[in-house]
DNA sequence: CTTGACCTTCCGGTGACTGGAAGCTTTATC
DNA sequence: GATAAAGCTTCCAGTCACCGGAAGGTCAAG
């Protein structure tokens, strides 16, 4: 099948399908025109990758996983390792969103938000010694 | 003041600091060697960035902050609107990683992480139709 | 007078795409 | 057979907020 088949079938853009082509995470075969040929299990690779992306992991995680996962020899502690680390990743950044969003969510409470130019966000940001 | 200082009692990386001036954050004068000269209010501005960006406000949202910050006929309410579209922002990531989190953390639970291949996340991410 | 710390600009890279231009091929319609 | 629309190709540039490094100028200390 040609590139927007395979788009739709994984709900990937086949701009990021070529990306990913590009950099070497899927290979489709190639036909006489020079289109693109996407093979059952090319879409089953490009899907893997959509969902492991949909979890957050990166590109190159995307790519060790796919890796593992075509290897049959493989040991799940591999796999296990590499998404947890993510998972401690994950929750690192959403603690220091948590803090950034209770600060914000302080300030936002404070400021009247009216005509006056007084401001406990502006304050706040010119000198925060009080926090 | 030249960049080292500024950097120092801004926390701001020198590099950090020529960025903001390219991209008209703040002027800095110049000495008659071609050195970026600082004053305290271009400190004061650089402090004040450097708050923000601390908050995960993005550098437009900084620019705009700043120019309010600067505007003696400035409402409160415009500085509140931003505040809250940011803190808006930081709330749907989180909830978007927290999901992620979750799915990923029952993943992991399952996962013997031994030497066999066995691996309900390669699994999962294979054929997800299970969730 | 040299050493080392500091400063300058410019170029390239990051991650994971996205948009758009210029130019093929294929398919459908007249 | 002409033409138009859809779909495909590659390549270039841009995103965001910087960071690293090269090549070279300047300044204070010994």
């Amino acid at each position: 099948m040609n590139i927007k088949q395979a788009s739709e079938r994984t709900g990937l853009p086949a701009k990021t399908i070529r990306y990913y082509e590009e950099i070497g995470l899927v290979a489709p075969g190639r036909g006489s025109n020079g289109y693109r040929v996407f093979s059952a299990s090319d879409v089953h690779n490009l899907a893997f990758v959509g969902r492991a992306r949909m979890l957050g992991f990166t590109v190159e995680d995307c790519r060790a996983l796919l890796l593992l996962y075509q290897d049959s020899a493989r040991e799940s502690a591999e796999a296990k390792k590499i998404a947890e680390a993510h998972l401690r990743q994950i929750e690192d950044r959403i603690s220091k969103l948590r803090e950034m969003a209770d600060t914000l969510g302080q300030l936002v409470a404070a400021c009247a938000g009216d005509q006056r130019p007084e401001c406990p966000i502006l304050g706040s940001l010119a000198a925060m010694e009080d926090r």
